[in-house]
DNA sequence: TTTTTGGTTCTTCTTTTACAGAACAAACAA
DNA sequence: TTGTTTGTTCTGTAAAAGAAGAACCAAAAA
Protein backbone atom coordinates (compact mmCIF):
# COMPACT_ATOMS: atom_id res chain seq x y z
CA UNK A 1 0.00 0.00 0.00
CA UNK A 2 1.16 3.28 -0.40
CA UNK A 3 0.31 6.25 1.88
CA UNK A 4 -1.28 9.82 0.50
CA UNK A 5 -0.21 12.63 1.85
CA UNK A 6 -3.11 13.30 3.88
CA UNK A 7 -2.41 9.91 5.05
CA UNK A 8 1.12 10.32 5.78
CA UNK A 9 0.03 14.07 7.75
CA UNK A 10 -2.68 12.34 9.63
CA UNK A 11 0.24 9.56 11.22
CA UNK A 12 2.08 12.72 12.62
CA UNK A 13 -0.40 14.48 13.82
CA UNK A 14 -1.45 11.25 15.91
CA UNK A 15 2.15 10.40 16.75
CA UNK A 16 2.39 13.88 18.10
CA UNK A 17 -0.62 13.86 19.87
CA UNK A 18 0.17 11.17 21.70
CA UNK A 19 3.90 12.28 22.19
CA UNK A 20 2.33 14.63 24.50
CA UNK A 21 1.10 11.85 26.55
CA UNK A 22 4.23 11.01 27.34
CA UNK A 23 4.81 8.37 24.48
CA UNK A 24 8.22 7.65 22.67
CA UNK A 25 7.51 9.40 19.32
CA UNK A 26 7.74 6.14 17.44
CA UNK A 27 5.13 4.66 19.46
CA UNK A 28 2.61 7.64 18.49
CA UNK A 29 3.47 7.26 14.79
CA UNK A 30 2.88 2.89 14.40
CA UNK A 31 -0.59 4.06 16.24
CA UNK A 32 -1.34 6.51 13.53
CA UNK A 33 0.07 4.03 10.71
CA UNK A 34 -2.30 1.30 12.03
CA UNK A 35 -5.11 3.86 12.12
CA UNK A 36 -5.08 4.78 8.35
CA UNK A 37 -3.47 1.98 6.70
CA UNK A 38 -5.99 0.73 4.27
CA UNK A 39 -6.17 -2.98 6.16
CA UNK A 40 -5.83 -1.20 9.56
CA UNK A 41 -3.28 -4.20 9.93
CA UNK A 42 0.40 -3.82 9.52
CA UNK A 43 3.20 -6.35 9.24
CA UNK A 44 6.52 -5.66 10.28
CA UNK A 45 7.97 -4.75 7.16
CA UNK A 46 5.54 -1.84 6.54
CA UNK A 47 5.91 0.04 9.41
CA UNK A 48 10.09 0.23 9.37
CA UNK A 49 9.75 0.96 5.23
CA UNK A 50 6.81 3.64 5.90
CA UNK A 51 8.03 5.22 8.78
CA UNK A 52 11.79 4.99 7.98
CA UNK A 53 12.98 3.53 11.30
CA UNK A 54 15.15 0.87 11.95
CA UNK A 55 13.99 -2.88 12.75
CA UNK A 56 15.45 -3.05 16.70
CA UNK A 57 13.17 0.53 16.66
CA UNK A 58 10.11 -0.90 15.44
CA UNK A 59 10.55 -4.08 17.34
CA UNK A 60 10.79 -2.24 21.04
CA UNK A 61 7.87 -0.19 20.53
CA UNK A 62 5.52 -3.46 19.07
CA UNK A 63 6.76 -5.15 21.90
CA UNK A 64 5.62 -2.13 24.69
CA UNK A 65 2.31 -1.46 22.60
CA UNK A 66 1.83 -5.92 23.32
CA UNK A 67 2.91 -5.02 26.92
CA UNK A 68 0.52 -2.01 27.11
CA UNK A 69 -2.31 -4.24 25.10
CA UNK A 70 -2.71 -1.77 23.15
CA UNK A 71 -1.96 -4.00 19.91
CA UNK A 72 -2.32 -7.87 19.11
CA UNK A 73 -0.88 -9.58 16.30
CA UNK A 74 -2.68 -12.69 14.26
CA UNK A 75 -1.12 -14.88 11.40
CA UNK A 76 -2.46 -16.12 8.20
CA UNK A 77 -2.09 -19.67 6.95
CA UNK A 78 1.34 -20.44 4.83
CA UNK A 79 2.59 -16.99 5.68
CA UNK A 80 4.86 -16.38 8.17
CA UNK A 81 4.55 -12.57 9.14
CA UNK A 82 2.50 -11.00 11.46
CA UNK A 83 -0.22 -8.77 10.94
CA UNK A 84 -0.32 -6.29 13.83
CA UNK A 85 -3.23 -4.12 14.61
CA UNK A 86 -4.92 -2.36 17.40
CA UNK A 87 -6.57 -3.44 20.19
CA UNK A 88 -9.36 -1.14 19.88
CA UNK A 89 -12.06 -3.52 21.30
CA UNK A 90 -11.11 -2.14 24.49
CA UNK A 91 -11.41 1.69 23.88
CA UNK A 92 -14.15 1.55 25.99
CA UNK A 93 -11.90 0.06 29.28
CA UNK A 94 -8.76 2.19 28.04
CA UNK A 95 -10.56 5.40 28.19
CA UNK A 96 -11.98 4.53 31.69
CA UNK A 97 -8.89 3.46 32.81
CA UNK A 98 -7.22 6.74 31.87
CA UNK A 99 -9.99 9.20 33.28
CA UNK A 100 -9.80 7.11 36.60
CA UNK A 101 -6.21 7.38 36.93
CA UNK A 102 -6.03 11.18 36.10
CA UNK A 103 -8.63 11.26 38.96
CA UNK A 104 -5.42 9.57 41.05
CA UNK A 105 -4.65 13.01 42.73
CA UNK A 106 -7.44 12.82 45.02
CA UNK A 107 -5.77 10.11 47.12
CA UNK A 108 -2.79 12.52 47.52
CA UNK A 109 -5.25 15.22 48.50
CA UNK A 110 -6.84 13.58 50.87
CA UNK A 111 -3.53 12.34 52.67
CA UNK A 112 -2.52 15.93 52.44
CA UNK A 113 -5.29 17.47 54.08
CA UNK A 114 -4.88 14.46 56.95
CA UNK A 115 -1.59 15.89 57.64
CA UNK A 116 -2.98 19.53 57.94
CA UNK A 117 -3.45 21.59 61.17
CA UNK A 118 -5.40 24.35 59.09
CA UNK A 119 -8.21 22.56 58.14
CA UNK A 120 -10.94 25.61 57.96
CA UNK A 121 -8.36 27.71 56.43
CA UNK A 122 -9.21 28.80 52.72
CA UNK A 123 -6.41 26.67 51.30
CA UNK A 124 -7.77 23.27 52.88
CA UNK A 125 -11.53 24.10 51.53
CA UNK A 126 -10.66 24.43 48.30
CA UNK A 127 -8.46 21.57 48.68
CA UNK A 128 -11.65 19.54 50.63
CA UNK A 129 -13.85 21.12 47.93
CA UNK A 130 -11.42 19.97 44.69
CA UNK A 131 -11.22 16.62 46.53
CA UNK A 132 -15.09 16.45 46.80
CA UNK A 133 -15.22 16.95 42.99
CA UNK A 134 -12.81 14.10 42.24
CA UNK A 135 -14.98 11.65 44.06
CA UNK A 136 -17.87 12.33 42.75
CA UNK A 137 -16.41 12.35 38.98
CA UNK A 138 -14.99 8.82 39.69
CA UNK A 139 -18.62 7.88 40.95
CA UNK A 140 -20.14 9.54 37.78
CA UNK A 141 -17.83 7.97 35.35
CA UNK A 142 -18.89 4.49 35.05
CA UNK A 143 -22.56 6.10 35.47
CA UNK A 144 -21.73 7.94 32.23
CA UNK A 145 -20.18 5.32 30.50
CA UNK A 146 -23.62 3.42 31.08
CA UNK A 147 -25.50 5.52 29.97
CA UNK A 148 -24.04 6.00 26.63
CA UNK A 149 -24.51 2.32 25.98
CA UNK A 150 -27.98 2.12 26.67
CA UNK A 151 -28.79 5.83 24.38
CA UNK A 152 -26.56 4.67 21.78
CA UNK A 153 -27.17 0.60 21.37
CA UNK B 1 9.36 25.04 59.34
CA UNK B 2 11.14 21.27 59.24
CA UNK B 3 9.39 18.72 57.34
CA UNK B 4 8.18 15.30 59.02
CA UNK B 5 9.12 12.62 57.79
CA UNK B 6 5.32 12.01 56.72
CA UNK B 7 5.81 15.49 54.44
CA UNK B 8 8.61 14.27 52.54
CA UNK B 9 7.07 11.07 51.32
CA UNK B 10 3.94 12.87 50.85
CA UNK B 11 6.19 15.12 48.41
CA UNK B 12 7.90 12.52 46.56
CA UNK B 13 5.10 10.32 45.74
CA UNK B 14 2.98 13.72 44.22
CA UNK B 15 6.49 14.31 42.24
CA UNK B 16 6.27 11.13 40.51
CA UNK B 17 2.35 10.94 39.97
CA UNK B 18 3.11 14.66 38.06
CA UNK B 19 6.09 12.87 36.63
CA UNK B 20 4.15 10.38 34.89
CA UNK B 21 2.06 13.31 33.16
CA UNK B 22 5.09 14.35 32.03
CA UNK B 23 6.14 17.42 34.23
CA UNK B 24 9.99 17.54 35.00
CA UNK B 25 10.80 16.32 38.18
CA UNK B 26 11.30 19.04 40.37
CA UNK B 27 8.63 20.84 39.23
CA UNK B 28 6.00 18.06 40.82
CA UNK B 29 8.12 18.34 43.74
CA UNK B 30 7.58 22.16 44.06
CA UNK B 31 3.47 21.38 44.16
CA UNK B 32 3.98 18.37 46.22
CA UNK B 33 6.15 20.74 48.67
CA UNK B 34 3.67 23.76 48.06
CA UNK B 35 0.67 21.59 49.44
CA UNK B 36 2.38 20.13 52.31
CA UNK B 37 3.79 22.96 54.07
CA UNK B 38 2.21 24.54 56.74
CA UNK B 39 1.89 28.07 55.33
CA UNK B 40 0.59 27.01 51.86
CA UNK B 41 3.32 29.32 50.75
CA UNK B 42 6.97 28.90 50.14
CA UNK B 43 9.81 31.49 49.48
CA UNK B 44 12.29 30.31 47.18
CA UNK B 45 15.09 30.08 49.50
CA UNK B 46 12.55 27.17 51.07
CA UNK B 47 12.60 25.51 48.05
CA UNK B 48 16.48 25.43 47.61
CA UNK B 49 16.58 23.85 51.02
CA UNK B 50 13.87 21.88 51.51
CA UNK B 51 14.05 19.65 47.91
CA UNK B 52 17.96 20.38 48.13
CA UNK B 53 18.42 21.80 44.29
CA UNK B 54 20.11 24.61 43.05
CA UNK B 55 18.55 28.15 42.34
CA UNK B 56 18.35 27.71 38.56
CA UNK B 57 16.53 25.03 38.63
CA UNK B 58 14.00 26.47 41.12
CA UNK B 59 14.08 29.46 39.32
CA UNK B 60 13.38 27.40 35.90
CA UNK B 61 10.44 25.83 37.51
CA UNK B 62 8.86 28.52 38.69
CA UNK B 63 8.99 30.61 35.46
CA UNK B 64 7.28 27.22 34.49
CA UNK B 65 4.54 26.66 36.95
CA UNK B 66 3.87 30.69 36.52
CA UNK B 67 3.68 30.36 32.49
CA UNK B 68 1.26 27.38 33.37
CA UNK B 69 -0.64 29.39 35.40
CA UNK B 70 -0.40 26.71 38.48
CA UNK B 71 1.37 28.99 40.65
CA UNK B 72 1.26 32.63 41.65
CA UNK B 73 3.25 34.84 44.35
CA UNK B 74 2.65 37.60 46.31
CA UNK B 75 4.54 40.24 48.88
CA UNK B 76 4.52 40.80 52.28
CA UNK B 77 5.30 44.44 53.44
CA UNK B 78 8.66 45.18 54.32
CA UNK B 79 9.64 42.10 52.99
CA UNK B 80 11.54 41.11 49.52
CA UNK B 81 11.04 38.05 49.34
CA UNK B 82 8.56 36.17 47.58
CA UNK B 83 5.54 33.84 48.34
CA UNK B 84 5.17 31.31 45.95
CA UNK B 85 1.51 29.18 45.76
CA UNK B 86 -0.62 26.66 44.34
CA UNK B 87 -3.14 28.34 42.54
CA UNK B 88 -5.93 26.32 43.56
CA UNK B 89 -8.79 28.52 42.93
CA UNK B 90 -8.74 27.12 39.12
CA UNK B 91 -8.52 23.33 39.50
CA UNK B 92 -11.77 23.44 38.40
CA UNK B 93 -11.42 24.61 35.07
CA UNK B 94 -7.85 22.97 34.57
CA UNK B 95 -9.22 20.16 35.84
CA UNK B 96 -11.78 20.40 32.55
CA UNK B 97 -9.38 21.15 30.09
CA UNK B 98 -7.36 18.41 31.02
CA UNK B 99 -10.53 16.14 30.28
CA UNK B 100 -11.55 17.84 27.38
CA UNK B 101 -7.58 17.47 25.98
CA UNK B 102 -7.63 13.86 26.68
CA UNK B 103 -11.04 13.64 24.32
CA UNK B 104 -9.40 16.06 21.45
CA UNK B 105 -7.86 12.50 19.86
CA UNK B 106 -11.60 12.42 18.59
CA UNK B 107 -10.71 14.63 16.27
CA UNK B 108 -8.16 12.78 14.51
CA UNK B 109 -10.16 9.71 14.28
CA UNK B 110 -12.57 11.38 12.33
CA UNK B 111 -10.75 12.58 10.06
CA UNK B 112 -8.88 9.33 9.82
CA UNK B 113 -12.72 7.86 9.32
CA UNK B 114 -12.97 10.39 6.56
CA UNK B 115 -9.89 8.76 4.53
CA UNK B 116 -11.18 5.13 4.94
CA UNK B 117 -13.00 3.51 2.71
CA UNK B 118 -14.12 0.88 4.37
CA UNK B 119 -16.18 2.41 6.65
CA UNK B 120 -18.96 -0.36 7.23
CA UNK B 121 -16.03 -2.59 8.36
CA UNK B 122 -15.38 -4.07 11.80
CA UNK B 123 -12.93 -1.36 12.76
CA UNK B 124 -14.49 1.82 11.36
CA UNK B 125 -17.79 0.65 12.92
CA UNK B 126 -15.79 0.25 16.20
CA UNK B 127 -13.96 3.80 15.58
CA UNK B 128 -17.05 5.33 15.10
CA UNK B 129 -18.34 3.75 18.30
CA UNK B 130 -15.24 5.11 20.04
CA UNK B 131 -15.75 8.66 18.47
CA UNK B 132 -19.19 8.76 19.28
CA UNK B 133 -18.46 8.15 22.78
CA UNK B 134 -15.89 10.81 22.72
CA UNK B 135 -18.42 13.66 21.53
CA UNK B 136 -21.20 12.57 24.41
CA UNK B 137 -17.98 12.36 26.71
CA UNK B 138 -17.33 16.26 26.03
CA UNK B 139 -21.38 17.49 25.92
CA UNK B 140 -21.72 15.73 29.16
CA UNK B 141 -18.39 16.90 31.05
CA UNK B 142 -19.83 20.19 31.39
CA UNK B 143 -22.64 19.25 32.66
CA UNK B 144 -21.49 16.79 35.34
CA UNK B 145 -19.43 20.07 36.77
CA UNK B 146 -22.23 21.68 36.86
CA UNK B 147 -24.46 19.06 38.61
CA UNK B 148 -21.37 18.77 41.05
CA UNK B 149 -22.01 22.69 41.84
CA UNK B 150 -25.52 22.43 42.26
CA UNK B 151 -25.50 19.32 44.44
CA UNK B 152 -22.57 20.45 47.13
CA UNK B 153 -22.97 24.35 47.52
C1' DT C 1 28.25 54.97 47.91
C1' DT C 2 28.95 50.21 48.80
C1' DT C 3 26.92 45.93 50.24
C1' DT C 4 23.39 42.61 50.69
C1' DT C 5 19.32 40.23 49.29
C1' DG C 6 16.51 37.70 46.08
C1' DG C 7 16.32 35.92 41.99
C1' DT C 8 17.76 35.21 36.77
C1' DT C 9 20.66 33.87 33.00
C1' DC C 10 24.48 31.53 30.86
C1' DT C 11 27.59 27.81 30.47
C1' DT C 12 28.78 23.26 31.53
C1' DC C 13 28.10 18.57 33.01
C1' DT C 14 25.67 14.17 33.62
C1' DT C 15 22.08 11.18 32.64
C1' DT C 16 18.47 9.46 29.99
C1' DT C 17 15.97 8.85 25.72
C1' DA C 18 15.26 7.09 21.33
C1' DC C 19 17.02 5.17 17.84
C1' DA C 20 20.67 2.74 14.41
C1' DG C 21 23.17 -1.11 13.04
C1' DA C 22 25.08 -5.45 13.42
C1' DA C 23 24.98 -9.87 15.32
C1' DC C 24 21.96 -13.32 16.50
C1' DA C 25 18.12 -16.85 16.61
C1' DA C 26 14.16 -19.64 15.31
C1' DA C 27 11.41 -21.37 11.84
C1' DC C 28 10.86 -22.62 7.47
C1' DA C 29 12.46 -23.40 2.45
C1' DA C 30 15.43 -25.27 -1.13
C1' DT D 1 22.54 -29.27 4.48
C1' DT D 2 22.56 -24.41 3.44
C1' DG D 3 20.13 -20.42 2.81
C1' DT D 4 16.12 -17.22 3.61
C1' DT D 5 12.57 -14.97 6.16
C1' DT D 6 10.95 -12.75 10.25
C1' DG D 7 11.82 -10.88 13.87
C1' DT D 8 14.88 -10.07 18.62
C1' DT D 9 18.72 -8.68 21.36
C1' DC D 10 22.99 -6.32 22.18
C1' DT D 11 26.03 -2.54 21.75
C1' DG D 12 26.90 2.06 20.47
C1' DT D 13 25.62 6.91 19.92
C1' DA D 14 23.55 11.62 18.88
C1' DA D 15 20.55 14.54 20.96
C1' DA D 16 17.77 16.21 24.56
C1' DA D 17 16.54 16.62 29.43
C1' DG D 18 17.51 18.10 33.95
C1' DA D 19 20.07 20.20 36.87
C1' DA D 20 24.67 22.50 38.96
C1' DG D 21 27.45 26.48 39.56
C1' DA D 22 29.06 30.82 38.65
C1' DA D 23 28.37 35.20 36.84
C1' DC D 24 25.15 38.49 36.68
C1' DC D 25 21.50 42.08 37.74
C1' DA D 26 18.02 45.05 40.03
C1' DA D 27 16.20 46.74 44.20
C1' DA D 28 16.76 47.71 48.79
C1' DA D 29 19.69 48.37 52.90
C1' DA D 30 23.63 50.16 55.28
Amino acid sequence: MVLSEKQKELIEMIGVFHEHKGLQPLVGRIIGLMLVHEDAEVTFDEIVEHLGVSKSAVSNALTFLQAKERVTYHTKPGDRKRYFSLKLGDWRSDFEKELLNIAEIQRFLEEVLDTRKDKSSEFCTKMKDFSNFLEFFRKEIPILFERFKKQYH
